[in-house]
RNA sequence: GGGCUCAUAGUUCAGUUUGGAUAGAAUGGCUGCCUGCGGAGCAGUUGGUCGAGGGUUCAAAUCCCUCUGGGCCCGCCA
C-alpha cells in the first residue's frame, strides 16, 4: 500500500531541504491534493517559510522546485532508485504539487494486494482488549429504525477494531429488570391481552405495538393499573416470585426476537450482560464501598441534598447516587457495569453458552449459576478500553461515568468511552403515511411508548422486495430461493451503508420512500460496481502474471490505482477516531473511481494482450479492496445482483 | 436559566479535528448515451451571499467572539 509511502518520501525529501537551508520549526503538511488538476500530493511549505521570511510564496515554491526537488528527482531516475516521485511544479498560488510514479504505485500495491492476504491489516491496536457495547434495547420490544443505527456503528467498529489487531468483545447489555418489561406483565396478567397471539406477527412487535404502547395509554385513565405496575415492579426486583418469573419468561422470548433481527442485519456479539444479574449479585454493595474508599462519593452534610452520596465534579452540577433512605439511584447500575468491564471489580458472573450465532460463534450470557458453565470462554471483563454505544441523550450521565473511571483510575491506560451519536427521527411525510400526528414539524422523535416507530424488520422487508422486483428484471432464469437470497443481501447492505454513512453528530430525519432507493450514493450502487468487476474476471481466461506495470497510463486506470493504495491510511484514520463513516466515504469514492475505468477503459477488448494482464490485475485488486471494505461494513460481496 | 450539539444547492449530505487553490457528491428538474466487459451505470445541464454580524490572518465554510434558529440534556423517576 504506497499512496502512504509517497507521502513519507515526500516528507523526507522537504525535511531534507529545510535542514540544508537551516530552516527549523516550520509545521508544514503533506497531503492528498483535493483535485486531480494539482496533482496527486501537495505540500504547503512554501505558505509558511513565507510567513517567516517575507518572500513570496510563489517564489519559494518555484525555488524549492527548481534547485532542489527537480534534482532529486533526476537523481533518482538516473540511479534508478524506485522513487514514487514522478514529478513537482510549483502553483501560482503557492503551493508545490507532487505527482505520484503509476509505475511503481502500481508495482507495489497491486503485486502486494495480489500476493499478501492480510495486505491492509494495520497493527495500531497491538492486541489491545477493547470492549464494545451496542444494541443494548430493552427487552420489550422490537428494534425500530434507530436502534439499527446504534447497531451498525458498534457492529461496523467491531469489525474495524478486527482488522486493525485489536482484540474486541461486544456486549449487548438486557435490562431484564426495568419498568419496560413491568409494562408489559401488567397488560399480561391485568388487563387482558393474550400472551400468545395468534397472529403471525414476531413476539418483539406484538409486544412493543400492541401491549407495551396499550398498557401505557391505559395508565392514564387507570389509576388502578398504574398501581399494579408498581407492585409488578417491586416483585421483579425480588425475584423468586411467580410475578418475576414470568417477567423473566417474556423478556428472553422478546429478546430472542430481537436477536433474529439483529442477526439478520449480520451483527457479532459475544456477551449478554442481563441487568438482574449485576443487581442480585450485589455489586452496587462494593462498588459503593470502593467508590467512599477513594472519594469519588461524598456525604453531602446540608443543603437539599443532605445525607444523600453525591457526585461532586466540574462536568456537571451535583449527582445524586444513593438517596438519604440509603437506596441507590439509576445511575448506581450505570457505574458497577462500567467498572466490571474494565475489571476494577472481580467478576460477578458465571458464564453460559446462550447460542450459536450466524457466523458460526458462540453468544455467551451471564448468569449467576455456577453448575451451567458450560465450556470455555474469552476474558469479558478486564479490558483496557471500553466503548459504549449510546445516542447522545446519555452524554450527561456517560460523561460522569467516565469522570468516576479517571478518578479511580487515575493516569493509568484504561479508558472508558462513550461515542454519542444523535438520534434517528421520522420525516413529516413518513409519519403521515404512517398516520401520526406531528402537526407542524418537519420532522418526529420516535417513542415505542407513544407508537411512533418504523421497525427495522418492517423497513427491510420492504428493501427486500423491492430489490427482488429489480433482480427480476435481470435474472428471471435463476431458481426463487437463489433470488430471494440475493434481495435480501442487497436489503441488508443497503440498509447498513444508509445508516453508517453519516457523521455520529448529525440528526438522521428517516424518510421511509428515499431510503428505499436503489440509486446513487447507496448501497446497491457500491455493489452493482463490484459484480461488474466480477462479469469481467469470470469471463477472461488470462492468467494474471508478469505484469507489465510501465503500460499504466490513461487517467482512469491511475486514478482508481491511487484510490485502492489508500485503503490502509483509510482504515487506519477510521480506527483510530472511532469512525466508521471514514470507511462507507472511501467505499463510495472507490466504486465512482472503479465506474469511471469500466465506462472508459475497455478491459477485454483491449488489443495489446500486455494491457489486458494489467488491467485484469487493476480490476482483481479492486476486487479485494473492495471485498475487504464490503467485510468491515457489514455488507455483502455479491458476485452477481 | 445552565450545559451539549447542529445550521453548506429545492431536498439529503461530504468538506470543519490539522485555515489554503474556481466550495464537492447524491437526489430532484431538463438533456444525451445500451448490436459494446450488465443502463442498479455513464456524461452534460440546472441549482449555493457555506444561518447573520464582527474579529484574527497574506488567506476563513474551517479558528475566536456575539447573535438567531432547530434538536437534546439538566428529578432524592428509571
Amino acid at each position: 500500500m504506497t499512496f502512504r509511502a509517497g507521502i513519507e518520501e515526500i516528507c523526507r525529501l522537504i525535511a531534507n531541504i529545510l535542514k540544508t537551508l537551516g530552516i527549523d520549526g516550520v509545521k508544514y503538511d503533506v497531503m492528498q491534493t483535493t483535485k486531480t488538476e494539482f496533482g496527486d500530493i501537495t505540500t504547503n511549505v512554501a505558505f509558511l517559510i513565507a510567513k517567516k521570511t517575507s518572500r513570496k510564496p510563489n517564489d519559494i515554491a518555484r525555488d524549492f522546485v527548481e534547485n532542489r526537488i527537480k534534482l532529486y528527482i533526476d537523481d533518482s531516475k538516473s540511479a534508478r532508485r524506485s522513487s514514487l516521485i514522478e514529478s513537482a511544479y510549483p502553483h501560482p498560488a503557492g503551493y508545490i504539487n507532487f505527482k505520484l510514479n503509476a509505475t511503481n504505485i502500481a508495482s507495489s500495491t497491486l503485486t502486494e494486494i495480489l500476493s499478501n492476504p492480510h495486505f491492509a491489516e494495520s497493527n495500531i491496536g497491538n492486541g489491545k482488549s477493547v470492549i464494545i457495547e451496542h444494541t443494548s434495547v430493552n427487552p420489550n420490544k422490537a428494534l425500530h429504525i434507530g436502534h439499527v443505527r446504534n447497531l451498525v456503528i458498534g457492529d461496523t467498529l467491531y469489525r474495524l477494531l478486527r482488522m486493525t489487531n485489536h482484540n474486541p468483545i461486544v456486549l449487548n447489555y438486557v435490562d431484564d429488570s426495568g419498568l419496560q418489561v413491568a409494562d408489559l406483565v401488567v397488560g399480561f396478567l391485568f388487563a387482558g391481552f393474550p400472551i400468545d397471539s395468534n397472529r403471525s406477527q414476531k413476539f418483539d412487535i406484538y409486544c412493543g405495538d400492541e401491549v407495551y404502547s396499550k398498557v401505557n395509554e391505559l395508565y392514564t385513565n387507570d389509576k388502578d393499573l398504574a398501581e399494579k405496575r408498581r407492585f409488578v415492579l417491586k416483585e421483579i426486583e425480588l425475584g423468586q416470585s411467580d410475578v418475576s418469573k414470568l417477567a423473566s419468561h417474556i423478556s428472553r422470548r422478546v429478546l430472542a426476537e430481537q436477536l433474529k433481527t439483529c442477526w439478520r442485519l449480520r451483527a457479532h456479539y459475544d456477551l449478554l450482560n442481563f441487568e438482574s444479574h449485576i443487581l442480585a449479585s450485589n455489586q452496587w454493595n462494593k462498588t459503593f464501598e470502593i467508590l467512599k474508599k477513594k472519594g469519588v462519593l461524598v456525604l453531602e452534610t446540608e443543603g437539599k441534598n443532605k445525607d444523600c452520596w453525591i457526585i461532586r465534579s466540574k462536568v456537571t452540577d451535583d449527582k445524586i447516587v444513593v438517596r438519604s433512605d440509603g437506596t441507590a439511584t439509576y445511575i448506581a447500575k450505570d457505574i458497577p457495569y462500567a467498572l466490571w468491564k474494565l475489571g476494577l471489580i472481580p467478576d460477578y458472573s458465571h458464564y453460559y453458552k446462550f447460542s450459536d450465532q450466524w457466523d458460526n460463534s458462540i453468544l455467551w450470557a451471564t448468569t449467576l449459576d455456577a453448575k451451567s458453565y458450560s465450556g470455555d470462554h474469552p476474558k469479558f471483563n478486564s479490558a483496557e478500553v471500553a466503548v459504549t454505544i449510546i445516542d447522545s441523550r446519555q452524554s450527561k450521565l456517560q460523561d460522569l461515568v467516565s469522570y468516576v473511571i479517571f478518578k479511580l483510575m487515575g493516569t493509568d491506560t484504561k479508558e472508558y468511552k462513550h461515542l454519542a451519536y444523535e438520534p434517528v427521527t421520522l420525516s413529516s411525510n413518513t409519519a403521515k403515511m404512517l398516520g401520526l400526528d406531528i402537526g407542524k414539524k418537519d420532522f418526529a422523535h420516535m417513542s415505542g411508548r407513544k407508537g411512533v416507530v418504523v421497525y427495522a424488520d418492517y423497513v427491510l422487508d420492504i428493501l427486500h422486495t423491492k430489490a427482488l422486483e429489480e433482480i427480476k428484471k435481470r435474472r428471471d432464469h435463476s431458481e426463487e430461493t437463489l433470488l430471494r437470497a440475493s434481495a435480501e443481501d442487497i436489503a441488508i447492505s443497503a440498509m447498513r451503508y444508509n445508516l453508517i454513512k453519516q457523521d455520529l453528530d448529525k440528526m438522521i430525519t428517516f424518510d421511509i420512500t428515499e431510503s428505499l432507493s436503489l440509486e446513487g450514493d447507496t448501497g446497491p450502487y457500491l455493489q452493482y460496481a463490484y459484480a461488474r468487476s466480477q462479469r469481467i474476471l469470470e469471463k477472461s481466461r488470462v492468467e494474471i502474471s508478469n505484469i507489465n506495470f510501465s503500460l499504466l497510463s490513461d487517467e482512469s486506470e491511475t486514478s482508481l490505482l491511487l484510490e485502492i493504495s489508500k485503503l490502509d491510511m483509510i482504515i487506519e484514520d477510521a480506527a483510530k477516531n472511532l469512525n466508521p463513516k471514514i470507511l462507507a466515504r472511501y467505499a463510495y469514492k472507490l466504486a465512482v473511481k472503479f465506474n469511471l475505468f469500466y465506462e472508459k477503459t475497455p478491459v477485454l477488448r483491449e488489443p495489446n494482450p500486455e494491457k489486458v494482464v494489467l488491467r485484469l490485475a487493476l480490476v482483481k485488486s479492486f476486487e479485494i479492496v473492495m471485498k475487504k471494505v464490503f467485510e468491515i461494513l457489514g455488507m455483502v460481496a455479491m458476485a452477481i445482483m
